[in-house]
DNA sequence: TGAATTAATAGTAAATATTACTATTAACAG
DNA sequence: CTGTTAATAGTAATATTTACTATTAATTCA
């Protein structure tokens, strides 16, 4: 059974996402995590991602780029991704109220939605 | 000077994602365009879907999975997808209109936006 | 508290999608 | 038709993520 042990690995991972707000990739994480673990696995950072996200406590960006960043912020929010730099943004605007119209359209389940913008941040511009 | 000769490649990858709406991957469109073109390469796919989306004839969708899709309809619109089979559909909704109330809560310019739910669709519950 | 059990780990190899490289081919201008 | 060079085929390389396996350590329970 899986996600059962409470690991120092695991909970120095969950600790580097939820302190930080820059909605890093599994490789940022794995080296602040190695300032505390210096023996930790890339592969046990992946492992724990995964586990953490799939039980909710984390949740996997994967957008507009190659690889998959994290954010420790589960309450349902959205983002502003900066195409020159990267960056992304957490987005305090409230939730849109379309996942029952989108139900009824195609005759299936909503779960959830993901909302992004795309364009240039003021540090950018 | 990239993307000034229209080749029988590029016209025919171009063809295959114009005649589908299955949101097909580069593998796919790969195979395809090998039905009329035994000896193209996929590395040849690659580039003109970079070059195709660069100058905005089809999109390039990078979301919930590891690879992309691509899309020969570029007017903006919306999309589903079901957490089960992986099928992408189009939606024929109303767009938001929050590039505004975005660009001016991040002091930055909203270029575009892209909005997609998740969940379970009609074949799959 | 101290073994026994087995989930989780470190380290490495493999898989997957995509991009880079290079000699050759072919689109197109003159 | 011919010269120029953009684009290609084929292959190698890159990057991110997952799989594998012997070993370690978290938790159970006597």
């Amino acid at each position: 059974m899986a996600g059962k042990r409470i690991t120092k690995q695991k909970r120095i991972i969950l600790e580097v996402i939820k302190n930080t707000n820059s909605h890093p990739t599994a490789d940022w994480i794995y080296e602040q995590a190695k300032k505390q673990l210096p023996d930790i696995s890339l592969g046990t950072v992946y492992r724990n991602l995964k586990l953490l996200a799939s039980v909710g406590e984390i949740m996997e960006l994967n957008y507009g780029s190659t690889y998959s960043r994290y954010d420790g912020v589960t309450e349902n929010h959205y983002h502003f991704v900066c195409r020159n730099c990267g960056t992304i943004y957490d987005l305090d605007i409230d939730a849109v109220d379309l996942n029952k119209t989108v139900a009824s359209k195609i005759n299936g389940k909503v779960e959830y939605h993901r909302l992004e913008f795309y364009g240039t941040c003021c540090q950018c511009q």
